[in-house]
DNA sequence: GCTCCCGCTTGGAACGATCAAGACCTCGGG
DNA sequence: CCCGAGGTCTTGATCGTTCCAAGCGGGAGC
């Protein structure tokens, strides 16, 4: 039964199929594939050249069906917002693609309309089409967590659960205070001493986080924070309204921002004020957006190890996973500082 | 059987749970699941009730084993070139999942490995983990069509078949010389007469194909192109090194590029030069990238109907999987002009 | 020589859905 | 009165895999 070119079975060989040709049994074959120490070594040697020649691969359904599992790990792509968190999550969709791959899952992507976000989750998780979910979007109100818990649904969120410190799921996230504090020192040993911080609504977790770092470093230096903040929507026009004002109320010399977005829109009062980035007043960015990287003279932004994160969440989801369910800490990873033309 | 809060059933419900709950054999709950015209008005909803209190929802490693089919749609995310190219695939799979979820599908991403990347096809393939495939990368020389095309598996192509004009599966494809023509177009407008090219390698089919709109939407109007272009590698640097040495020997008053990422580099070369985009010279980019939208003045872009598209590649697929399949002629979709401050 | 145990293999029975075919009832026509 | 047709629902078999418990042969121990 070799492989004839051009032509192509037209039926999957089954385990059935393999257990034949080897001339053994369809439980050997299975353990072959499963549980190789189970067989002596002449019988597995014959048994996997049996599976080489028909090219076998075992039945997804089927085994799923048997083994109640589906080694994939659902995750919802929440329906576009096109901002910079955005282009993190893709990144770090990608990272979290690779990382499951070498786990032997895959990721399956779904969005439940947008007005019932649980509705996804819930088709998924009765019909057992997944294994485990990651969970991003962990804003303030988001009910997801507590849901999955209370369903006893495997997860892990990339993203600290804000609005329950006492949430026993695990998680991963990136020390966003970290970033901008290490944006903060970076600028304070260039010699800046009044740093200017331009952020999101209170009502932003992560955006409040983000502040503190800032805040921190000026703090360790025994430098005032009154007055150099600015908390605004994150576009580029209110990071260029709010810089403007906060350049002429305050005088800062440098600006540390909450997103790359909002860090262009520092750039454009500069140009529109002929002052230039780096030189006269320093800027930096956070999320090392693309953006950053292509602009002139090139956005010194926090970059957060998102490659790293992915790892670190599979990590997790394979302990959750297996029995019986090794559940760690949280795990909070320490971002780091791209330095460009713009400090 | 009402749910209890706080108490979650141990274990799903089957077909034969909601049998005996509604009085009914399992087939005609499968039929009210399936083809409910089969059923009396008034058993159904019987059935239907019964569903409902039980919170009952097919089991998928089950219908799937039975059916052969997954109602699952792989896609191989081509490991991370940090390229503007990279972010257009990320909108495109936002938009997949969402148009496949209408579908009552699901998206699957998975990456082989980098030094054959038939071999994640392979493995979904034989394993039947995946209904059909939409492959994203038809560089010239990528011989996952022809490959997929040899083992029957269905899939769409999100990119025309460059290499292979005869080849018969559906595709779905954006006019990307229709785009730079209208790019051009808009510069003629303008009044422009003088309008530079800067693309990719020659060995690029997309970026000859963008090239050939430039080209035609001059010569239409009898104006040369001799000297006027320049073809050089897709980052930052090079559009800025080939735009200055257009300025200097050719003396366009104009610019379209292949990419965001050149019309970049043509805004620093300008900048150096202290010259103003949009007042100046005027520059075109391509695919309307996050950086074309913030940047200063903002760049003028061709966009990519990407949500378009999935809804072709959707439609695609469903006719694939119909019984019996339909297959229809490739699909070629017209882009747009996002105007901004830089024409 | 018998039992016991170990290592490997085996057939049978799930997993939960759909397919194919048959059973039952009603109704209309001959 | 019988028959066939059509609508409605039920029964048995099946998809391909893994789990379970038993089978089988050989070597060690008594």
């Amino acid at each position: 039964m070799s492989r004839i070119p051009g032509r192509v079975p037209t039926a999957a060989p089954t385990l059935a199929d393999v257990a034949e040709l080897a001339g053994v049994s369809r439980q050997t074959v299975s353990n072959a594939v499963n549980n190789p120490d189970l067989l002596r070594a002449d019988t597995l040697v014959r048994v996997q050249d049996a599976i080489e020649e028909l090219g076998y691969s075992p039945n997804r359904a089927a085994r799923n069906l048997r083994t109640r599992s589906s080694h994939l790990v659902g995750m919802r792509l929440s329906p576009g917002q096109e901002f910079t968190a955005n282009a993190a999550i893709d990144r770090f969709v990608h990272s979290l693609v690779e990382t499951t791959g070498e786990a032997g899952y895959h990721v399956l992507l779904f969005n439940g309309d947008g007005n019932d976000p649980l509705r996804g989750y819930d088709d998924l998780l009765r019909s057992t089409a997944v294994d485990a979910f990651v969970v991003t979007d962990t804003y303030l109100g988001n009910p997801q967590a507590a849901w999955l818990r209370e369903r006893r649904a495997p997860f892990v969120s990339f993203g600290r659960p804000w609005d329950d410190p006492d949430a026993t799921h695990p998680w991963v996230d990136v020390d966003g205070a970290a970033g901008t504090e290490l944006a903060t020192r970076h600028l304070l040993d260039k010699g800046h001493e009044r740093i200017a911080w331009i952020g999101w609504r209170k009502d932003s977790f992560i955006g409040e986080d983000r502040r503190a770092g800032w805040s921190r470093a000026l703090k360790e230096r025994d430098l005032s924070t009154t007055g150099m903040a600015s908390r605004v929507e994150d576009t580029v026009n209110s990071g260029r309204e709010a810089s403007a004002v906060l350049l002429d109320e305050a005088r800062p010399s440098a600006f540390v921002c909450a997103s790359d977005t909002l860090a262009m829109g520092v750039l454009h009062t500069l140009a529109d004020r002929g002052l230039r980035a780096g030189a006269d007043i320093a800027v930096v960015g956070f999320d090392d957006s693309q953006v950053a990287q292509v602009v002139r003279p090139g956005l010194t932004s926090v970059r957060q190890p998102l490659e790293d994160a992915a790892i670190r969440v599979v990590n997790a989801l394979e302990g959750l996973l297996a029995h019986p369910p090794r559940v760690g800490p949280g795990i909070l990873l320490t971002p780091t500082l791209a330095v460009r033309g713009s400090s």
